[in-house]
DNA sequence: CGAATGGTTCTATGTTTTTCGAACTGTTGC
DNA sequence: GCAACAGTTCGAAAAACATAGAACCATTCG
């Protein structure tokens, strides 16, 4: 029965927090895999930051803080799972927020 | 002799790091340091988040988190210290990241 | 000078974060 | 069913961070 995967806990908009979103994005792999997923949703394993060699482990756990956040949605999809960037979330919680720290971002010049 | 005192390391514009950026504003009580800031330059002491009942090596310490990451100075003036917002600077290297940031944060809503 | 003041730095302690391997869960396809 | 696959979760160890008291330093003021 496809669709009936586990579904990981995902804030509300309401509930989002500055300090956790901001806190979220100061770690540079976790921002890189935010830039990368600007430009649409990814498997798990192609937020995988270049050059950083992370375990499998070490990678959920960052898409976990930044799911934690808000930052990102991680939703089943077959037996990969796709990750996304909650955009309009973020923009209707805290507007103005994301698109500059995504523009300013190390390898965030083609936006 | 006015004006000997001991001055601090302050990092050059150019070597401010994003990701130190968003890891100093992450913590509710650096934020609310800086969103203070915003209204002009205080002494260490005034600094002192409300209700938080910080010792002054811990407030000093946050300070210190602050202003090697490039949001804040701390001059000598006379016995005590001025800290202030280093906000052409980070405009300059970070243009539209600090003005959403201060205005979304808990206390900035009277900007 | 000597005491008080405003802050920094040092040292230590407890907490949080980061990282990984190993074990586990759900899904696909033979 | 069973092996392979994509990821999460668990457990542990190392690193980083927060906090506070004590010591220290520079400045002012009597």
């Amino acid at each position: 029965m496809p669709g009936s995967s586990r579904e990981l806990f995902h804030p509300d908009v309401a509930d989002l927090v500055l300090t956790d979103v901001l806190s979220a994005l100061s770690d540079p792999a976790r921002l890189e895999i935010t830039c990368r997923l600007a430009e649409g949703p990814l498997e798990v394993a192609a937020c995988q930051p270049t050059g950083a060699d992370m375990s499998k482990s070490t990678l959920s756990h960052h898409i976990k803080i930044l799911r934690e956040a808000g930052v990102v949605r991680n939703d089943p999809h077959g037996r990969q799972r796709y990750v996304s960037l909650r955009r309009q979330d973020l923009e209707d919680r805290f507007p103005g927020l994301l698109d500059p720290i995504l523009r300013l971002a190390p390898g965030g010049d083609q936006l």
